[in-house]
DNA sequence: TAACAATAGGACCGTACGGTCCAATACGCA
DNA sequence: TGCGTATTGGACCGTACGGTCCTATTGTTA
C-alpha cells in the first residue's frame, strides 16, 4: 500500500525539485509515476496540496537523515561536526550539479506569499534545522566566546548555505557554493574562545 | 506612452513580488493597472514574458538607486559604505514587513530551472550586483588583508543577504534578517587589517 | 483635416489544469 | 469463496490562462 505512494511521492518530489510546485501538474506525477490515471492517483492523494506537503516532509526526513545527521555524530568534536555539515550540504548540491537548489529555499520562494499551508510548514522546517544547529551550538558552549547568540548565529547559517545554494543554481556554478561554505566556516571559527588552541582556520588555506 | 507602460510595469511589479509571476496573471495586471482590456494591455506588451522581463529590469533599476548607489557614494569611507548598504537591504525590506522578499531571489527561485530566458536575466543582475561589491572591495584594499578575494567576498554577501531575505519572509519576521545583518557586518570586519585602527568592530555592541 | 497612437469592449480560441465520477477488472488474504 | 483493496480506462466538468481578432471611439499633433 505504501509503496506506490513513496513511488509517487519520489516521482513528484523530483519534478517539483526541478520545476516547482506550481509548474508540476498531477499529470506530470502520474505519467512519472506510471500510473494509469488520475483515479489512481486520487486513490493515494486527495489533492495535489496533500501531495506537497508529503513531499515537503519527505524531503525534509531525507536530508535529515543525510544531513543533519551528521549534526549530532556523538564522537565528533561539535565544532569539527559543523564543518562536515557544511561539507555535506555541498556534497548534497554537487549530486544534481547545483541545478535543483534547495527544496525548502525553492517551496519558500515560490510560496511562502501565495500559500499559507505551505508557509507555515516550510518555517518549521527551517525551525526543526536551526535548532539542531542551536544544541550543536549549545554543546560546543566551552569552545566558544561568551557573548556567541546561538540563535542568530544558527539562522545566519542557515541563510548563507540557502542564499547560495540559491545563487549556484542561478549561475549554474557549484564554486558558488563551495566558495561560500568555506567562508562560513571561517565565520564560525571566528566565534571561538582561543584560536590558537583550535586548528579548525587551518580550513580555509 | 511610456507613462502607461510604467504604470503597468509597476503593478505587475507588485503583484510578482507579492504572488511570483506564474501565479501573477495578465488579467491580473489588467485589473490592478486598470486597463479596459486585453487588447489595451497587448497594446503596450507583446506578451506576458516580456512584461515579466521588463519588470525585472525595472526591479533592479530600482534597487541600482535605492541600493546600490550607497556603494559608490565618493565621500564616504568604502567600508563604511558597505555598512550602510547592508542597513539599507533592511530598510528596504522593512517598507513591506519583510514580507516581499527579494524580486530577484524570488523569481530565481520560481524560474531558474524551469524558464532559461529568466535565469540569463536574474544571473545578470545578480553579476552586476556583485561587481559594485567587488569594485568597492578593491577600493578599500588597503585596509584589507591581503589574502582578502573580493569575488568569494562579494558573492558571500549577496549570499547572505539573500537568504536572509527568504527567511525574514518564511517566519515573517523582520528580527531575522536584522540579526543576520549584524553578523555580516562582522564577518565583514573580520577582513579589515588593523582592527584597532577600524573603529567599524563596534557596530556589534 | 489627415494620420496615428491611445483607449475601450468584447467575442473567441485552444489548452491546461485540478478534480469528480463511473464501470470494470485484478489481486491478496481470511 | 468472498471481501476489500489496488488498478485500469476514460469520459466529463468548470475554470483559468495566454493570446488573437475585430470594431469603434477618443485624443494628439503635424
Amino acid at each position: 500500500m505504501t509503496e506506490r505512494r513513496l513511488q509517487i511521492l519520489d516521482a513528484a518530489a523530483t519534478l517539483i525539485s526541478e520545476r516547482g510546485y506550481t509548474s508540476t501538474s498531477v499529470d506530470d506525477v502520474i505519467k512519472s509515476a506510471k500510473l494509469s490515471g488520475k483515479s489512481h492517483f486520487y486513490h493515494y492523494f486527495k489533492s495535489k496540496e496533500e501531495l506537497g506537503y508529503e513531499v515537503l516532509n519527505r524531503q525534509f526526513e531525507r536530508f535529515a537523515e543525510r544531513g543533519l545527521a551528521i549534526l549530532r555524530e556523538p564522537m565528533i568534536d561539535p565544532l569539527e561536526r559543523l564543518n562536515l555539515f557544511i561539507d555535506a550540504v555541498v556534497a548534497l548540491q554537487s549530486e544534481s550539479g547545483g541545478r535543483r537548489g534547495s527544496p525548502f529555499g525553492n517551496l519558500a520562494a515560490e510560496l511562502a506569499d501565495a500559500h499559507e499551508g505551505f508557509r507555515v510548514r516550510i518555517e518549521a522546517v527551517f525551525e526543526r534545522w536551526a535548532s539542531q544547529i542551536r544544541s550543536l551550538l549549545w554543546e560546543a558552549r566551552p569552545q566558544l566566546q561568551d557573548d556567541v547568540d546561538a540563535v542568530r548565529l544558527s539562522r545566519f547559517i542557515i541563510a548563507a548555505l540557502e542564499g547560495a545554494v540559491l545563487m549556484t543554481r542561478v549561475k549554474r556554478d557549484l564554486s558558488v557554493l563551495e566558495g561560500i561554505a568555506v567562508d562560513l566556516k571561517r565565520f564560525i571559527a571566528m566565534h571561538v574562545r582561543d584560536k590558537s588552541a583550535w586548528p579548525l582556520h587551518r580550513h580555509h588555506e
